[in-house]
RNA sequence: CGGGACGUGGCGCAGUCCGGUAGCGCACUACACUGGGGGUGUAGGGGUCGGAGGUUCGAAUCCUCUCGUCCCGACCA
C-alpha cells in the first residue's frame, strides 16, 4: 500500500534482529571490535550514551551521591568471601595471572611464567566486594552513614552469547554503592534509585517502564531483594533496563562493614547496590527505531538539530552565503531553550551529497534536520523534516517551510513535542500488549503459541511460591520461553487465584519473553 | 558451551561441489551533464579471498587447526 522508499532495507515486521543491527550499523552507532563479545561504540553511538550519562549524573548527584573510581582488578581472595556472589560470577569472570609477556622463540609473545602473580586478580564484573572493602575501612561511627558512593565504568563479564549494547563481555555502566544505618533506610534508598531509573527512563529516553521486584529467582547474587525496571521492546519481549539491590548485610558480614551506633554497640551495615548499562541504548533502539533507522528522544541526542546546506560546488560566493545562512540559524537556536536545556544544534558542513547527508541524518535518528538550499535563502525559510514525522501522504519526505525566524522559535516546542510523542506512542503500544485475561496454564501456552511474533508481555496473579515451588514454575515458564519479569509497586492482586498453584494470589506478576 | 550457517575491496554478494592466479552491485575518486531533493554518463582507484599450517607444478576452491560473526538451545544484565 505504501511506495515509501525506507532508508534501512530490513524492515522490523520483517526480520526484528536483523532489523536491529542494520540499526547500529546504519545509525553508524557501534561496529564489531574483532576482540569476542567485545564492540567498538562510535561517536553518535557514544554521544547518546554521554548524553545518558550526564543526565542520569545529574539524578544521581541530586539525590545525594559522589562519584568516586575504584580498581578495575579484584583480588580473587576479596572477591571469594561472599558465597552467594561467588556463585553466581565464577563462570563468567576473566582472569588475570601474569604481569609480563617474552617471546618464546617463535615470535610469539606468552604469558612469562616467571612473571606469574602469587595470586590471580579478576576483571570486575561488579564492584560490590571491592567497594565494601572500602566501605569497611571507611566508616567507624553512625556518623559517618549513610555512605553514599556512585561509580561510572567498566566491567567484563565473560557472556557466551552477546549482541551489541544488549549483551556485551565488556559494557558501560554506573554502579551505585551505600551503606545505612539499618534495614528500613537502607530497603527506602533502593526504591529511592529504582525511581531515580523509572524517571531517567522515562523522562530523559522516553522509555516507558514498569518498575518492581524481581522473584528470587532472578535476584542479583548476594541480594536480599532486587528490584527493576522493565522497558517493552517493539517486538514484545521484555528489557530489564535497570536494577536495584537490597543488600542486607551479606555484603557487611562477608567485608566487615561495621559502625558504632549511638548506644555504643557495633552493628552491621546494610547496603545496597544499583547500576544501568550501555544496554539502555538498546532499550532506546529498539523501543524508537523504525524502519528508516534510529529515532532518537532530543533529550538524550547528542544533536537535536541538523541543519545542512545544500552546496552546489559551482559558485563558492553563493555556498558561502548558504553556509553564513544556516550559521545564523544556528546561533539563533542556541540562544533558545528546549526540555530545560539550550538547544543543541549544528551545521553539517562535511563534504558529500547533501542528499546523502540528510539520509544518513535520518538513519542515525536526529529529531529534526534542516535543509537549507538557495532558494531556501531567496525567500527567508528553510525546509524543516521531522523525524518523527517523516513521511507525508505522497510517500515523500515531509517538508515544512517556515521562514527562518520561525524556524527558530517553534523548534524548540517541537523538540519538546517529539520528546513526549515517542513516550506516549512507546507508552501505548506497551500498555497495547499487556494481556490481562488469562487465567490458567493452558490459557497462557495457547496465547503464546498463538501470538508466536508479537506476543507482549501477560499480567498474571500468583501466590508467590518459593523455594523447590518456584523452580516448578520458573521450568513451566522456560518450556514457553517465558520469564518472570517482575512484581509491579502497588498492584493488588484480583480474586483470581495463582496461575500456577491455584491457590490464593498474592500478587500481580508479569510475565514474557525477555531479552 | 552444544547444534546449524557463514567469513571474498568500505558494504552486500557471486565464484568453492569439479584447483589454473578474482568478479558483480552499491559506495569511493576524477571529469562532464543535472540542479529542490536518495540524479545520469564516462573514466578510474581499491581485495595476497578471516588467520596459521598442510596437500599440489599450481589453492578463494581440497585437508587440519584456529579466530570471529549470525541463528537456535543452555547460561546470564
Amino acid at each position: 500500500m505504501s511506495n515509501i522508499r525506507h532508508a534501512l532495507t530490513v524492515k522490523r515486521a520483517d526480520d526484528f534482529a536483523a532489523w536491529y543491527q542494520e540499526v547500529i550499523s546504519a545509525a553508524d552507532m557501534a561496529e564489531e571490535s574483532g576482540v569476542r563479545g567485545c564492540m567498538v561504540i562510535k561517536p553518535w553511538g557514544y554521544g547518546i550514551w554521554e548524553r545518558v550519562q550526564y543526565l542520569l549524573d545529574q539524578r544521581i548527584k541530586d539525590t545525594g551521591h559522589d562519584n568516586c573510581y575504584f580498581p578495575i582488578f579484584i583480588p580473587l581472595s576479596n572477591f571469594e568471601r561472599e558465597a552467594e556472589h561467588v556463585e553466581g560470577f565464577a563462570k563468567e569472570m576473566a582472569v588475570v595471572t601474569h604481569h609480563r609477556l617474552i617471546t618464546n622463540g617463535k615470535g610469539r609473545l606468552v604469558p612469562d611464567p616467571e612473571a606469574k602473580l602469587e595470586e590471580p586478580l579478576v576483571v570486575r564484573p561488579t564492584s560490590e566486594t571491592i567497594i565494601g572493602d572500602a566501605m569497611a575501612r571507611w566508616i567507624q561511627s553512625w556518623r559517618d552513614l549513610p555512605l553514599k558512593m556512585n561509580q561510572w565504568a567498566n566491567v567484563v563479564r565473560w557472556e557466551m552469547r552477546t549482541r551489541m549494547f544488549l549483551r556485551t563481555s565488556e559494557f558501560l555502566w554506573q554502579e551505585g554503592h551505600t551503606a545505612h544505618d539499618g534495614e528500613a533506610e537502607a530497603k527506602e534508598h533502593t526504591l529511592r534509585m529504582l525511581e531515580v531509573y523509572r524517571s531517567c527512563a522515562e523522562e530523559d529516553l522516553a522509555m516507558p517502564v514498569i518498575a518492581g521486584e524481581k522473584p528470587e529467582n532472578e535476584r542479583f547474587p548476594g541480594a536480599v531483594e532486587t528490584w527493576s525496571i522493565e522497558a517493552m521492546m517493539q517486538d514484545g519481549k521484555a528489557l530489564q533496563a535497570g536494577t536495584s539491590h537490597y543488600l542486607g548485610t551479606n555484603f557487611s558480614e562477608a567485608a566487615g562493614i561495621k559502625f558504632q551506633n549511638k548506644d555504643g554497640d557495633q552493628e552491621l551495615c546494610h547496603t545496597t547496590s544499583w547500576g544501568v548499562s550501555t544496554r539502555m541504548i538498546g532499550g532506546v533502539i529498539m523501543t524508537h527505531g523504525d524502519d528508516d533507522g534510529l529515532r532518537v528522544p532530543p533529550t538524550i541526542a547528542p544533536w537535536q538539530v541538523v541543519i545542512l546546506p545544500m552546496l552546489r560546488g559551482k559558485d563558492e560566493d553563493a555556498d558561502a552565503a548558504i553556509v553564513d545562512y544556516c550559521d545564523s540559524l544556528k546561533d539563533l537556536l542556541e540562544g533558545a531553550i528546549t526540555c530545560g536545556e539550550k538547544v543543541r544544534a549544528m551545521v553539517d558542513k562535511s563534504h558529500g551529497k547533501a542528499a546523502a547527508k540528510r539520509w544518513n541524518w535520518v538513519r542515525k535518528g536526529a529529531p529534526i534536520v534542516v535543509e537549507v538550499g538557495s532558494r531556501d535563502m531567496d525567500n527567508g525559510v528553510v525546509s524543516l523534516l521531522r523525524r518523527d514525522a517523516l513521511w507525508a501522504e505522497s510517500g515523500k519526505p515531509d517538508f515544512h517551510a517556515p521562514s527562518k525566524a520561525d524556524a527558530a522559535e517553534q523548534i524548540p516546542a517541537i523538540l519538546e513535542e517529539i520528546q513526549t510523542k515517542l513516550f506516549t506512542e512507546a507508552r501505548d503500544r506497551r500498555d497495547a500488549n499487556i494481556t490481562r485475561d488469562i487465567a490458567t496454564m493452558d490459557q497462557l501456552t495457547e496465547f503464546y503459541n498463538d501470538n508466536a511474533q508479537y506476543p507482549g508481555w501477560v499480567e498474571v496473579q500468583w501466590s508467590k511460591p518459593t523455594g523447590p515451588a518456584l523452580e516448578q514454575v520458573v521450568e513451566q515458564l522456560k518450556a514457553l520461553k517465558l520469564t518472570i519479569r517482575n512484581v509491579p509497586m502497588n498492584a493488588e492482586p484480583n480474586d483470581s487465584p495463582c496461575i500456577f498453584t491455584g491457590e490464593v494470589a498474592v500478587e500481580r506478576i508479569y510475565v514474557a519473553r525477555a531479552y
